[in-house]
DNA sequence: GATGAATGAGCATTCATTCAT
DNA sequence: GATGAATGAATGCTCATTCAT
């Protein structure tokens, strides 16, 4: 019998180690040998487990999507009241911390590219960036609504509105990334949160 | 003088042509040569004017901060009140289209990429994505403050707030590349401005 | 005994998965791993049976010889006559469906190569090409000359004739594989006997 | 200006390189880097001229029917009568000697794997064992039937016949690369038309 | 014996850059 | 200045072989 191994904890090791390179490397610029090296493993076992650099690219790119969401969805279950939840979703969305990803952030602007260019260029799904906002715009806008419905926000564009408080989040995270000695993520979407909650409430 | 013209002339437009390639296949997957035919001369010509790829990143990266910032400047000259000038500024920060560089837009992603890994490894400054946000912070703060005085907005944190701003932007251009044929960047920009206001704007 | 059996079965299962892969994909495209699932087992089972993949290439050099070598012999005896055993001798040599190696005879032009540069290089004579020509030449030349002793056949260089018979059946093997459904490799080669013995017979 | 320079030539040293190379050493196992060495240039410059190893491979292929194809075609046309002229075309086809491709012989096998297998999985066209042979049947074939016209050749089978002197060069080449020393090609090329000549010739 | 996970030498190909003309 | 031929370092990926279980 051959050596048992966890492959899925394999492949997550390896995905994780990639994504770290992708993050402090830029994606162009991570070579499959340094993944290896990072992962603890020789360079042909990574294509062991995934295919190709891209499928390893997608991977990175659909964990932080699922974690993201997950996270999102879970704090923002956590309050009843529209209020509370669409604060705790918008923090959520940029609490980085809290998925352990602190290093990986970096990966963003690289997925970004990534994404945009490949649906333009291949209309590769696997990929479409747009799928997350639609995600996320759902998630926010239904307690954008459900504020509407109970009276505690006026009436707006929930579209525009969750578009605005992703926009907003994206942004932070490129200006702490910019600067993350100086630029204090959290505080700065606290700030904004509550200034924005106070432009759409009624009173 | 006339020589020198023409050089500068050619250099430009061998940077617009390398611009849209970057643009166009993202900035690792464009060949120096590519960007020679798109300029219409011959691949060792390319280096005659630029010292290498980088330098032309650089180059790239640099025109856009100018003609960015020197676009929001000149729009928010034109106004006298500051929360007309906020709502220029903001407006002109988005408004890629008045820098005849639609095709162009995509590129911003890979220099956030380029910018914040430079940073990090080089600490090279002529990169540093940080200066651009200390620039406009200064520009949008100017107007805040102003604002403050004169009892038109209420006291709030002036960097703070203008980071928001910068940060919606930038969140905005993402989400509008993610889906150009949908998502209206201008309509989208001016709905958040005018929310964005409401909540700082003293009663 | 059980047990020797059972390993000679498997290794001569493995042998024929190989020379189906060989034949099918090439040599130097046939990939260990296919070989072993063609055979039904795992890829490091093949490496219990034969040391190295070039091994497994010597051993299906040699089964092919072996068996077409039997076959001709065994046709050959079956007449006494030097005129039949001489046709019998090369319809065998060409009777490549007698052997079941239908699908394997796309291996020869592959083997030939093999053989030709492995004694070019190194000397080894486990791949002597030229064997088979001098084993064939026996057989046949044996024919010949009992035929011209017999005087059926004029003097001729018992040699030369012999050479000249593997020559066309190499040859037509050649043009059937280039094109199978329209060449008739059987009626070619009776076709040529009757006229090459007519060149030979004494009136 | 650039360097001048006879791109044709080269990319016929290039090829004439290549076809060295694999002829010594197996077109798998010639490395591109060999094949740049023995033009004495680097290895990126084989690019310059030829966009893969397939390619050079398709040349070569190329390279060798043209040249043998005009030989056999004037070879042929220095005769009338019909002997003479199936006689020079047979000799022609063997005459690698004339092609100036003697240590470029051992190619045929390899590109025979190759054009089978091509055929057979692609279907492409240009590697097209067949055509080569339908080609000489066509040069043979004439001067057969213009024999029998004559009364000079019996009544037979041309395209049976022409096939059987291709099968035997083919064969013949075979047999003289698995073991150049001692086995004459010439010789035994010209004893088998003789013979084969006879076979055919009424009276 | 059998397995299949792991390895790493090996190779085709790319592309920024140089430089002779 | 302009050109494009030449270069060779760099890298993704393959696959024969090994070996722990």
């Amino acid at each position: 019998m051959p050596k048992k191994v966890d492959r899925e904890a394999k492949k997550e090791k390896i995905l994780r180690a990639a994504m770290k390179i992708f993050a402090r490397q830029g994606i162009a610029e991570t070579k499959m040998e340094t993944v290896a090296e990072k992962a603890g493993i020789a360079k042909g076992t990574v294509y062991e487990y995934f295919k190709s650099k891209d499928e390893l690219l997608q991977m990175a790119f659909n964990y932080l999507i699922v974690h993201m969401n997950s996270l999102v969805r879970q704090r923002m279950a956590e309050f009843q009241e529209p209020e509370e939840k669409l604060k705790a979703g918008f923090l959520a969305y940029v609490d980085i911390e809290s998925l352990n990803l602190n290093d990986v952030a970096q990966i963003l602007p690289d997925l970004w590219s990534y994404g945009i260019r490949q649906k333009e260029n291949d209309g590769d799904m696997a990929f479409d960036m747009n799928l997350i906002y639609v995600q996320y715009r759902e998630l926010l806008g239904g307690a954008l609504r459900k504020g509407m419905e109970n009276g505690i926000f006026g009436q707006i564009d929930a579209r525009a509105a969750s578009s605005a408080l992703m926009a907003a989040g994206d942004g932070f995270y490129l200006q702490w990334m910019a600067d993350r000695k100086n630029f204090n993520l959290k505080k700065s979407a606290e700030t904004f949160i509550e200034l924005f909650m106070r432009g759409i409430k009624t009173r």
